[in-house]
DNA sequence: TGCAAAATAGAACGATCGTTCGTTTTATTT
DNA sequence: AAATAAAACGAACGATCGTTCTATTTTGCA
C-alpha cells in the first residue's frame, strides 16, 4: 500500500503532450529565427502547427514561457552542434579551432534563419525579464566555454601564455558578429 | 501677371509644420534607439511629444514613413559625429584612426540608447521594404567611407599596400559589433 | 470496454495598434 | 481684420494580439 496518493501522472504518462510540445517548440524556433523572439506570436505558431491558439497556449501558460522554451531549445542545439561536436578533437588549439569552425559554419548556414543570440540581444537589451535572463545565461555559458578553450590552448603552449585570453575571445566574437551582419543583412 | 496660378505654399511657408516635425523625429529617434525601429509606435511618440496620435500621424502619412525619417535622422547625426568630425584630421592613417575613435566613442556612449544600424539589421534582415532599403543605404555609405579611408592609408604608405582593405574593414566592423554587444546586452 | 484525465478546440474578452474622417484650432497671407 | 490654408485634435474603425473560460475530443490506464 502507498503512503501517499500517487498522482496519475507517473513516469510513462503525458507522452502525447511532451510530443506535441516538442513539435510546437520546433516550429516556434524556426519562426523566431526568422522574425525574432519579439515577433513570435502564438497565432502564427498555431497556424504553422495546424492547431488552435488556445491549444498552443495551454502548453506554456504564457507567451513569455514559449519564448523561454525557444531560447532553451536553441541553446541545446547550439551546444550540440558547436560545442559537443568539438570535444572529440584534441584539447588546446585544435579544439578551439574546431569550435570556431563549427561556429562559423553554423553562422554561414544561418543566412536564411538567423541567430537568436544576436537578434535576441538587440531585442532584449533594454527589456529586463526572464526571457532576457535566459538569453544572457545561454550566451554566458558559451562565452565561458570559448574562454576555457583559449586558456587551455595557452596551457598546451599552442598560444602565447602572455596573450590576453579575454581579448582573443572578444575578437573571435567580433568576427562572428560581422560575418552574421554581412551575410544576413547586407547579403 | 503670372502665367500659372502659384500655390500659396511658397518658399517661406510651412514653418510651424517643419518645426514640430523635427521635434517628432527627434523624439521618435530617441525612442527607436531604446526599443528598436519595429517597436516604434505612433501612440508612444504622441505621448512623449504631448500630441494626439492623429496629429503625429499627419506629418508622415504612415508609420513606415516615420521609421524612414528616423533612419535618415540617425544617418545625418552619425555622419556628422563620426565622419565629418574626422575630416579635419590628415588623410591616411590619422583620419582612419579618428574615424574609428569617433565610432568607438559613439558606440560606448550608446549603452543607454543603442545603435539602430545594429538593431535595425536584425529587425529588418528578413523584412524587405523601404525601411530596410533606407537602412542598407545608410550602412553602405558608411562602409564605403571606411574602406576609402583604409585605401587612402595604403596610398600614403601608412598601411601595407598588399593588405586586404576589405578584410581590415571587416575586422573593424567586428570590433564595433562586439563592443556594442558586450556593452549594451551583457553589460 | 469504460472512465478519468489530459489535450485540444472554439468563442469571446480587453488592450493596443495603424489608420481614417470630420471638426476645430492655429498660422499665414491678402 | 478677414479670408484661407495648414496643423492638430478626438473619436471611431478594423485588425491583431495574449489570455481566459467552457466545451469537446482524444489519450492512457483499469
Amino acid at each position: 500500500m502507498s503512503l501517499e496518493a500517487v498522482p496519475a501522472k507517473n513516469a510513462r504518462a503525458a507522452q502525447k503532450g511532451q510530443q506535441t510540445k516538442a513539435v510546437i517548440v520546433d516550429a516556434a524556433l524556426n519562426l523566431a529565427q526568422q522574425i525574432g523572439l519579439e515577433g513570435l506570436s502564438i497565432g502564427a505558431v498555431a497556424e504553422i502547427t495546424k492547431m488552435s491558439k488556445s491549444g498552443v497556449f495551454a502548453h506554456f501558460g504564457s507567451r513569455e514561457e514559449l519564448q523561454i522554451s525557444v531560447v532553451r531549445e536553441y541553446h541545446a542545439r547550439f551546444e550540440q552542434e558547436v560545442f559537443y561536436a568539438a570535444l572529440s578533437v584534441a584539447r588546446g588549439l585544435p579544439r578551439l579551432r574546431a569550435m570556431f569552425d563549427n561556429w562559423m559554419k553554423r553562422t554561414s548556414e544561418e543566412i536564411d534563419s538567423g541567430c537568436i543570440y544576436i537578434s535576441g540581444a538587440t531585442e532584449f537589451d533594454d527589456r529586463p525579464g526572464p526571457v532576457r535572463d535566459a538569453l544572457v545565461e545561454s550566451v554566458s555559458i558559451w562565452q565561458a566555454a570559448v574562454l576555457r578553450a583559449i586558456v587551455q590552448s595557452q596551457d598546451e603552449a599552442h598560444l602565447a601564455a602572455d596573450a590576453d585570453a579575454r581579448q582573443i575571445a572578444f575578437e573571435i566574437h567580433g568576427v562572428i558578429l560581422a560575418l552574421h551582419y554581412e551575410a544576413r543583412f547586407l547579403r
